[in-house]
DNA sequence: CATCGTCCATACGCAGGCGTATTGTGCGAG
DNA sequence: CTCGCACAATACGCCTGCGTATGGACGATG
């Protein structure tokens, strides 16, 4: 009837889908154990501590997003339709971005700063690399993916909190047309004018 | 040499100081007596309980909130300067961003979850309006609004998180530009062209 | 000076979480 | 069968935080 004997890793996952409701503050070892019908006697033979459950769920969840998205994006060649695959992909899954929102939420903890940090780090770069094809210059790029970057995690955010702000159904589309179509430029060499203000 | 007496809004400015500091989690009784250098027996006499303390620090930061942003921006006509002047004042204030970020990371919680929504509903409204100007439709605003909004949520992120990937100095003028100019529509029907893909 | 209200300290009971120590249970190997 | 090991339950001490109860300290007021 059931899986008898847990994993380390049975653990690690329960601990990101606690992070992912509550934050990383709602990862306690009891109410886990709860959740997972057995004890503490069980958790603290599979890890020597909360820190370092924390330490394999970040591991988990790290690989696995990385895994995942760049996996999935490495094959498409051209480079627009890279950035919209990648918009695309993180608009849908809904638990992979309350993770991610979560996570950067506890970025005090310097173990999930840490994480976080190369994390994004790693998807900033990827942008950017799409973007070097895009524009003139490698500084250019840089800010097209910081801007591109902030679009996606704030629709998240938005998506999250305010679900009524973003336009829903049809709509939805609309509205993720309109923000890759703005942050894709068209042309090798299109970057807005410089006389505003 | 020291105000002898605290008054109920002291504790809540502290409360919204841990929130910045540590999130909503962070804003415990006893920690925020040990930095005011006072004990419970204080607290509880200008409070009755946690939940009130944080009711309090919510309404202090959605009237302070509000009522610095949308009275400063209120003031300028031109809907196209009026977005600038929203998306460089809050690009410059490190405090308030962090507030907002750490308020938002705490939806799980229904108090907080409320006034986060009244305060983003409020916010996009606004930006909303000024959009109702320069495109040609209402969808297409609301549109407009939320992809500016993300990347202003967005940003404040990244520049928590990765102060690195956010251009500094100088190029942080050329980053605020080209969001602002890609954000702000030149001629009041101009929107993307829809053959991409 | 006596008294009262305001503001805070002290002391307590209680709950929940971490980590440890000890004990139990099932199962495969010999 | 029994022995040993992987896995889990139980019980404990400790800390931290919430909320309460009660007792000052101190200034205003009469």
């Amino acid at each position: 009837m059931k899986q008898a004997n847990l994993t380390a890793e049975d653990w690690a996952r329960a601990a990101l889908d606690a992070i992912a409701q509550g934050g990383v503050a709602a990862v306690s070892i009891e109410s886990l154990a709860r959740e997972l019908k057995v004890t503490k006697g069980s958790f603290y033979w599979h890890f020597r501590s909360r820190k370092a459950l924390l330490q394999a769920a970040l591991a988990l969840w790290e690989t696995q997003e990385t895994d995942d998205i760049i996996a999935m994006a490495d094959e498409i060649s051209d480079p627009r339709k890279r950035i919209q695959a990648v918009f695309r992909a993180a608009s849908t899954s809904s638990r992979s971005g309350r993770l991610m929102l979560a996570l950067a939420a506890s970025s005090p903890d310097p173990l999930v700063a840490e994480v976080m940090a190369r994390v994004t780090e790693r998807r900033l770069e990827f942008i950017r690399a799409c973007y070097e094809q895009l524009v003139r210059s490698p500084a250019e790029a840089k800010r097209w993916a910081a801007f591109a970057y902030s679009t996606f995690v704030g629709s998240l955010q938005l998506a999250r909190d305010n679900p009524d702000a973003l336009p829903q159904g049809q709509d939805m589309h609309e509205y993720l047309r309109l923000c890759i179509n703005t942050l894709v430029p068209r042309q090798p060499a299109l970057e807005p004018l410089r006389k505003a203000g």
